[in-house]
DNA sequence: ATGAATCAAGAGCACTGCTCTCGTTTTGGA
DNA sequence: TCCAAAACGAGAGCAGTGCTCTTGATTCAT
């Protein structure tokens, strides 16, 4: 409605995170400085507040768009398979967040790395995180219609039946305590697999990131769903 | 050789080191400050530099002591079982990883979180890491001498095979491809299981964390060695 | 048209890592 | 034992940070 104002305050906002973005990308998460976008801009370093209201708040935009990226590239690579696939369906989707974190290391610090201290992630972002998860059940979902199960089952322990009825329900799924905790097992094997590698862990290890990251996957992949291995590349 | 000079250095160092590991716990390893250091100790902050030539030297530092800590953990834990009972022994040595872990997540943040930008871990650091490395490297050892095998069989890449030849040699073992990506692999979801509950990625998704792990660690360890399950708890 | 809301700018506060200088203290060799 | 050299602590200073407050201009809704 009111017009000009408006308008001029929505693209300010989206320049801001555009070049917070960029240098978060160039300079670290932890190093992101109000005033050096500020003298991008071209304007003082106090005008950045009439936007955001402090230095977490652009931080948190940044972490919801960047939840969004993950979970829409996850969303869309699953979307390219045959629903019955889920092998299939479980590489691609494991490759969509790898690619996505090689790509954008160091947003998916942002969402996977140390928490910054004293930042406490706002509840708006436990929707755009949850897109990513949300994908992964549908794959347990799917297993479960066709009567996969996991290599070696997990032993839920009782202690955790409450939590696994409460997420059953939070992701409308009706997959099993022990196929639940083996889903879990594979996106916390998932995650550490490509934290280890962009992170730096295999930095003198494994020369060939890629290849050790798909052999990582389909190994997983088949853990969680026992299917057949891919065959050697 | 050099009495008093000498031995007020090292104390000194000491200090420092101690102060700012204190520093690191209630601050976050990014907000390290050298001036809050020198305070606290009542002198310059410029004579700080007297003993660490810059801030990330000082963390370098921390960062070895840490290894030394984790690797010292493991190797303990794992000498107090039979060394026949791989199971046990990974149980050990996996609970003692995340034993270290949550008793010192910032330490753990240091050496397995978000790499501080524009920090290279110098040479210093990489055998402090080995250590706790070089204890999976003996479970693997124990594990292939007595013909236990990986449940899923990975599918090593033969782009691989150098490094794995080279990994064999550096840690004098001689498992053959296929258990040393498995062992490679229950390493990365080890420390990704420990990571999603240090950094707080499951902070509304499960309740009592250390079951979780529990359950995690156990059936990482079946995945990797073809053990029977544990008991139910 | 006018009062209210919004905005950019600048100065300022308290903080950071780090450098350089200056006067003091300790050290090791002649 | 004496003395130059090395090591040391303190302080000032530089360039940078997040953030607050005030001041004056611009746009908005009535």
């Amino acid at each position: 409605m009111t017009g000009l104002r408006a308008r001029v305050r929505a693209e300010l906002t989206a320049e801001i995170t555009a070049i917070a973005r960029r240098q978060v990308v160039t300079e670290g998460a932890g190093n992101l400085s109000l005033r050096a976008i500020a003298r991008e801009m071209g304007m003082a370093s106090s005008a950045i507040y009439r936007y955001f209201s402090s230095r977490d708040e652009l931080l948190t935009a940044l972490i919801v768009e960047s939840y969004n990226e993950l979970g829409a590239a996850a969303e869309a690579a699953d979307a390219t398979c045959a629903r019955s696939e889920v092998m299939q369906r479980w590489l691609a989707v494991s490759r969509a967040a790898y690619g996505w974190a090689t790509a954008n290391p160091a947003e998916y610090a942002l969402l996977f790395g140390t928490p910054v201290p004293g930042y406490a992630a706002p509840p708006d972002t436990i929707g755009p995180a949850s897109r990513f998860t949300l994908v992964l059940v549908g794959l347990l979902d799917e297993a479960d219609r066709q009567g996969l199960d996991a290599a070696v089952k997990p032993v839920a322990d009782p202690a955790m039946h409450d939590d696994l009825e409460r997420l059953r329900e939070m992701t409308a799924t009706t997959v099993g305590n022990d196929a639940f905790v083996a889903g879990m097992q594979a996106w916390t094997a998932l995650f550490g697999a490509i934290s280890f590698i962009i992170f730096g862990q295999l930095n003198n290890v494994i020369t060939d990131h890629d290849e050790f990251f798909g052999v990582l996957a389909d190994l997983i992949g088949r853990q969680v769903f026992a299917a057949p291995a891919r065959p050697r590349s």
